[in-house]
DNA sequence: TAAAAATACTCCATAGGTATTTTAT
DNA sequence: ATAAAATACCTATGGAGTATTTTTA
């Protein structure tokens, strides 16, 4: 299970349609179908269901898609506090060696 | 930014040690060590000082280790429930016809 | 000089693209 | 007939291994 996948699920969460998350997700048609398939296979639950005219969400593709988006957001707050701090540090490097 | 780099950074950042931490996480240590420097350039943040002879966590990589590690536990907890959601629904599913 | 991390090179697995097929409307 | 998802096939990127180099204690 990797972050792209859940990147890749949440949008087709949104849209339900695979073209036009392909699109917004600048990948193939044919590649978000794999790897929602893959994500599927390793989770071992299945997230949409396909009427081959339609896309839904599962129960579980609900429940997941309403934990996993808000872990996401929070890893991006994450990363961006680490930057602020390794920006802070080496600054304070860079004040102690003023003019290199 | 993956799932698997940041579970090597977790290992790495109890072991503060590239080898050890290698046969952990079933890996060479080459690999280890690539994998961490392009976690570090991806995200722009510098995770470990390593002075040729001994690891240690920066300041950042302190805060990510605080911050990372009960968000992988809580990707784990969300997995297993949603596991028990698509079974029961599957179940559900098969108590419906009887006999299949 | 010994222990530990980084690097150069190589190989392979897999993510992604193109083209095609399948299916429901 | 058309729109949409799945699949077969191919390519290329990058993750991992082996061997080697670099570094400092």
């Amino acid at each position: 299970m990797e972050l792209q996948q859940i990147k890749y699920f949440l949008a087709l969460s949104e849209e339900l349609h695979f073209w036009k998350t392909s699109e917004r997700m600048f990948i193939t048609q044919s590649a978000l179908s794999r790897q929602i398939k893959a994500l599927e296979a390793e989770l071992g639950v299945q997230l949409f269901e396909r009427s081959k005219r339609t896309v839904k969400l599962t129960e579980a593709g609900m429940f997941l898609r309403d934990r996993w988006h808000p872990m996401l957001d929070e890893i991006n707050r994450v990363h961006m506090q680490a930057r602020k701090i390794h920006e802070g540090a080496s600054g304070f490097i860079r004040m102690g060696y003023p003019g290199l």
